[in-house]
DNA sequence: AAGTTAACCGACACTCATGTCGGTTGCGCG
DNA sequence: CGCGCAACCGACATGAGTGTCGGTTAACTT
């Protein structure tokens, strides 16, 4: 987990081993059932010491939950082109999600599994987080339900986005049990249900 | 909460009171937040009579799970015919499930949100509850999917399933925000999708 | 009506967590 | 070189929660 042993580290450098290793101890354990003791062992230092860089439990896992919302917005932006069909760019996204559940999959859980809700900042947090997310989705396919006569804006549309997004973290929480699946066959399996429905496979 | 303040209440009758109290507490803030003592209060009794009738909080989380999925089962059981065509079977459970999310939320949150997976006994659980909820649906779809030309044991076949059962989910928790929208419009969003994919409206 | 079961409770012991304080020392910087 | 900041740590105080034990009494049984 360290690879010196002795030596003291810069403030920043720790903070970095600190938020990794909260991350990992945070997606397995929860909120709640995750001790600072144990992160603090983790990240190869003394429970004290994480005093001398977070002020409390709290605020470490505010700042672990921007610091991977950060990753993950720039996982995705760098991966989209923008370019191609509507089809196409729906593709992409989707497999630049899948990609990234794949790389870092502590990280998809602690922002998107439900953890700990009981805090009212935590709460807000994430709901932000959840929200961004589905603006972002909503903004990508409204175009799309234009064209097919459907207002985004209604209820009904915004229901199917919120649909479309959590089927996705579902899938992406199967995955984890079977991962010998590739992911192509997950971007499949999603774009021919978005295409078409149950109805015969494009 | 409790109608006699006084009287003593027989075994059973007191066991459900307080699995209905723990029901509502651990929804609300998760297995390690809600205490004992919490619990205790808002069944209307002290903390150690809690003892009386459960070993321990892992027994009574258990206890409520079990118990809530049984009334899931019965609940849509008791309301899909399983007559009619494909379609209109598929709109019956659709249904059926959104109105069990709106008559008992919090039993939808503590079976289906993510709460506390670190034990490992409860983990198994809860995946049990959420393999036989996929195994019911996938049932249901297979027939349809063998008309389409798709195996309905094949990962992508499966993924789909996923898909479409945590998609339900999302939507049924995007709705705890939005309670105004009715039921039918959820229904129709999904029964969209499901049968045109983001295509036309049929 | 008396006896027995079991529902109920208060007090206690214990564990384990968070967060504080004061002291030590590696390391960059003048 | 040596000075000082800050990274690091051990010991402590505190609080919250779990689970136990023994006693009390309602209420069912016969």
């Amino acid at each position: 987990m360290e690879s010196a042993p002795k030596s003291r580290m810069r403030g920043s450098a720790r903070r970095t081993v600190i938020t990794a290793a909260a991350l990992k101890v945070f997606a397995e354990k929860g909120y709640h059932a995750a001790s600072l003791g144990e992160i603090a062992k983790a990240a190869g230092v003394a429970r004290t010491v994480m005093y001398d860089h977070f002020p409390s439990k709290r605020v470490l896992l505010l700042a672990v939950l921007q610091e991977q919302n950060t990753a993950l917005v720039e996982y995705i932006g760098a991966r989209i082109t923008g370019r191609g069909t509507a089809r196409e760019r729906m593709r992409d996204t989707v497999d630049a999600y899948f990609g990234f559940a794949q790389s870092r999959p502590e990280a998809r859980k602690l922002l998107f599994d439900a953890v700990s809700e009981d805090d009212p900042e935590i709460r807000t947090v994430r709901w932000g987080i959840r929200e961004a997310r589905t603006k972002a989705v909503a903004a990508m396919l409204a175009q799309d339900m234009r064209e097919i006569g459907v207002d985004p804006a209604e209820p009904g549309a915004e229901a199917v986005v919120e649909f479309i997004i959590t089927g996705m973290d579902g899938v992406a929480q199967w995955w984890e049990h079977r991962p010998e699946v590739p992911r192509s066959t997950l971007v499949e399996g999603v774009m021919w249900l978005l295409s078409s429905g149950l109805g015969p496979r494009s």
